[in-house]
DNA sequence: CCAAATAATAGAACCTGTTACAACTTTTGG
DNA sequence: CCAAAAGTTGTAACAGGTTCTATTATTTGG
């Protein structure tokens, strides 16, 4: 049942040739057939990893999050109020999201297409966004029980985030649009 | 250029056709071959009209946002503040979708999974719901210029609720949540 | 009304995600 | 160390979105 270190580092050779093949042309360009190739795994073990396309790059976005999170957890963040801490936090992620357009495009549309079957990676992806804006909001690493309005105000964060990254990656919004979004919402979600 | 009589009907019963396979399989059941037949045209002048099943179901999703909007557009919205009014509009808008799940759930996925070819049809989306959502806060049907500010909570509100359709759609959260999700934002960004 | 342009049709073909399967290799429990 | 179980491989086949093409309406400008 638990994985062999061999599984563990197939497992990252598929995640990052896929990454690698979104990085460089989106969505589109992570073809299974080609990921299993760069990986050096057959498409079978491909899928029995990842049982679909869209699985795979949640998975990755999971990965890139899991990162962001790290960060966070590391160090307190920096900041007067919970509005400049979160800002901090998700602005900071976005412009280091932004830095590989293609590959967050990739992502955030899969994260966005996923269906019912996918709903585990999705849930870790969600916590993990929850538990970063948990931690800014409350300005230290260690999360103090939230409250329910405290739970429902970062799940609103949280969607608006997401979906300003999906307007950012579709080209209909521009990188400053992303981050007055958010701004305009944390600041009238938490005010100081 | 323009479309003669002929051409819209056949616009309608692609549409039509479109929506009804998805109001009984979801986003799967839609399939292209099957939606030309039904519609009694070729699967090219399916394409010719819709570039893409994407294009198709965003289409659609329009084409039942703009029912939305004429009936706000009809009278004046009731309600004593802003929050409220948004509210009716908006859950009103949400227990109407929720009729029919599967039919939701094609239209919502194929409007977040849509690319930059599909930004015609996404704006279109999106502006119906600026004006729904600007008409519900000013309260009657004509609409006065809103602010910058105004318009970015109202893009705020929008993303919520786009964001927790997709967590219905795809069963990560109940009717339930949705109303709460909606309320929260709503509450906090239009307070009294 | 006619010729050119535009639209629609039927059908095959192509591409890529996904599945199936038979042979082979590695891991595991005893 | 061995047999069973689990994992991996390579390859073929299938499915549905999309493209292409030759042919046949239909519309339109003169």
């Amino acid at each position: 049942m638990s994985s062999s270190p061999a599984q563990r580092e197939r497992r990252d050779r598929m995640l990052k040739a896929a990454m690698k093949l979104a990085a460089e042309g989106g969505y589109d360009a992570v073809q299974m057939r080609e990921v299993a190739d760069d990986a050096g795994v057959a498409l079978g073990t491909l899928y029995r990893y990842f049982p679909s396309k869209v699985h795979l790059l949640v998975a990755a976005l999971s990965s890139r999050f899991e990162q962001a999170e790290a960060i966070t957890e590391r160090r307190p963040i920096l900041g007067d109020t919970a509005h400049e801490r979160v800002m901090k936090i998700l602005a900071g992620t976005t412009v280091s999201l932004q830095k590989q357009p293609q590959l967050t495009e990739a992502m955030v549309r899969a994260f966005m297409f996923a269906d019912a079957s996918v709903l585990g990676e999705i849930e870790q992806v969600g916590d993990r966004l929850t538990r970063m804006i948990a931690r800014a909001i409350a300005g230290s690493p260690d999360h103090g029980e939230a409250t329910e309005e405290e739970a429902a105000i970062i799940r609103v964060i949280a969607d608006v985030w997401m979906s300003a990254l999906v307007a950012w990656a579709n080209g209909r919004s521009g990188a400053s649009e992303v981050e007055k979004s958010i701004d305009v919402a944390v600041r009238l979600l938490l005010p100081d």
